[in-house]
DNA sequence: AGTGTTTGCGTGAACGTTCACGTCGTTGGG
DNA sequence: CCCAACGACGTGAACGTTCACGCAAACACT
């Protein structure tokens, strides 16, 4: 067992204890530390030694504090064990690096708390934030006072900036696909968020309804092996299916094996699409065709959104501060 | 095109902007702010209002030099893509925040330099370090100094503290299942790591050579890709192969296709094991055979090793700073 | 009325750096 | 021999908080 940290304040050696140790004073420690000029090789060289010994260094909190913040980017993330999650941080990571930003990353998937929880440990150590909030976008917004909050996937109607996908396009690509193929008993797996209809629920039910195709819904917990499981319910309750769209790529791949546990082949009894285009989906078997996001245009559009919104070209209650992205059907076997 | 944040000085308001405004000094201010007794109702919730029209919000540097630092874990990625460093960075997490400690995650894989530049951004930010960092191990026990650097899957002969994994056991069970099949033809697909092989390659050669086996090796870059390609390298140099190892589960999902793609059924014409044990593998068809890691417990071991050597517990230069951890052969269906 | 206690708020100091100067001694040119 | 220039180093101030006090007014209790 590890010893907890109840009172682990670290005493750690400060710039006036190396400077002491060598018998010169802060800034010369300063200049041996950063390699500033206006010091000799030799004192460099010692100084530098015994820094090591002592096991200094610099406090990067003093160091921010005198430099002016070096900004950072907060990352809430509701689940990292979802393949799409990371590969829209690596994006972030990517673009946020490369302006010299640093980025902490808060999971709350694991039954650690709930998104707010994860705002609440980032908001006092970040500049900014992007996060997959859901509800607690507004929560969010007030925790972080003016920093600029980008939101993605956020609900319907709660107006905070941000990054939300145009699901009645996808949709409507998805069920084109199906009804092309002469699909006409379509199902969908939406992921269960509290008994409501997700964002994607609604708007999979309303292209549905458009289209005037009877859908069925099954609902289950955003996991494989949940989809896999939930597909069972779902076939028992009206087993006529021929096509099944699904919230996302993830419960579609446990889509995938709860069909073909229950016998039925796909593409040929069930054409399966999922969403997120990750490239998890080339791997299964048959290939799952899916409604793709580009994932790097995802965790640009969001960095440069923050980037605006730090630097003031943008208004946070302007409509630029809202971006809208669509879907795109990569065909590949399921479908 | 976003304003690249050249002289991205942002000009934050202070405690004492606020304390002007209100016409109340500092310390009213922090108690407002953080909710601390000795204050008016009244009084607070002016302040409060008159914080969030100014867009006050706390230095976390100030802060963090006043309170004493809070402990903030550098973790340092190679490939967010690759499903097996997520599942491990969310057990890190995890652990982490359990701790109250805050994790910052760097990811180097998207050709945005090595490792060593990753730890270069990492290291004034941080107050220990856990990665995979390979060969620049000893680099970062330099940049990090006296702070815990805890290195996974370090190479042989490199003798930085940390966690490492049994392969020769781990190799022997996978081989092990392969004979006791009959299988005697035995490939083994290994991650390119500019021509050299890696531990585990080197492990798998030695549990081969033990076993009277003559190993057929390939090399390709770490991606399914990759390794589909590869596969068909490897078939054509040796058709023979009845049984495949391979580096990591990602990689072995990529053989699986490759396997596919040249017609041979698995497992029957050729049976495949991966390493890692990520939950990808239960949804490949047919699902795979991995040489698992218990992935929470490689998280926990890792941020446990960096509690013991923060608080003085255990010296970096003792035995106990080096973790063995043994895998688990998972059968499913591939093997 | 005198004496503690509470409530509400303010002030000096400290946290560990870096920045902008200042100082001292040596060197070199005239 | 004087002055300027330079190299090597030191000192006060500032960054924005919180902590540990201090202090005055209001209130309670004897």
């Amino acid at each position: 067992m590890a010893s907890s940290s109840r009172e682990s304040r670290i005493r750690r050696a400060t710039i006036l204890d190396v400077a002491a140790a060598a018998g010169v004073s802060r800034q010369t420690v300063t200049r041996a530390m950063n390699d500033m000029p206006g010091i000799s090789p030799a004192t460099r060289e010692r100084v530098q030694q015994l820094a090591a010994e002592l096991g200094y260094s610099p406090s990067r909190f003093a160091k921010g504090l005198v430099q002016g913040a070096r900004i950072s980017l907060g990352l809430a993330i509701p689940d990292l064990t979802n393949p799409y999650f990371p590969a829209f941080a690596s994006s972030v990571v990517e673009e946020a690096t490369q302006r010299g930003w640093n980025v902490v990353v808060d999971d709350f998937g694991h039954g650690s708390g709930s998104g707010l929880d994860a705002v609440a440990r980032l908001a006092p150590q970040v500049d900014a934030l992007i996060g997959y909030l859901g509800a607690c976008s507004s929560d969010a917004q007030a925790m972080m006072g003016r920093r600029p909050v980008v939101v993605l996937d956020y609900p319907a109607g709660q107006a905070a900036g941000g990054i939300s996908f145009d699901y009645s396009y996808g949709a409507g690509l998805a069920l084109q696909r199906f009804m092309s193929e002469g699909r006409r008993r379509i199902g969908y797996l939406d992921s269960d968020q509290e008994g409501t209809a997700t964002t994607r629920g609604a708007a999979v039910a309303a292209a549905a309804a458009a289209a005037g195709i009877e859908l069925i819904v099954g609902q289950c917990l955003d996991s494989a092996p949940a989809a896999r499981e939930a597909l069972r319910a779902l076939l028992e309750e009206d087993g006529g299916i021929d096509g099944l769209l699904v919230f996302n790529d993830l419960m579609a791949a446990g889509a995938m094996k709860g069909l073909h546990d229950a016998g039925r082949a796909v593409p040929e009894d069930c054409a399966v699409i999922g969403m997120d285009g990750i490239p998890l989906g080339e791997l299964l078997t048959p290939e799952l065709t899916t409604l793709a996001l580009d994932l790097r245009a995802v965790g640009r559009s969001a960095v440069d959104l923050v980037d605006n919104l730090l630097s003031g070209a943008i208004k946070a209650s302007s409509d630029e501060a809202s971006l809208i992205l669509k879907h795109q059907l990569v065909l590949r076997q399921s479908a």
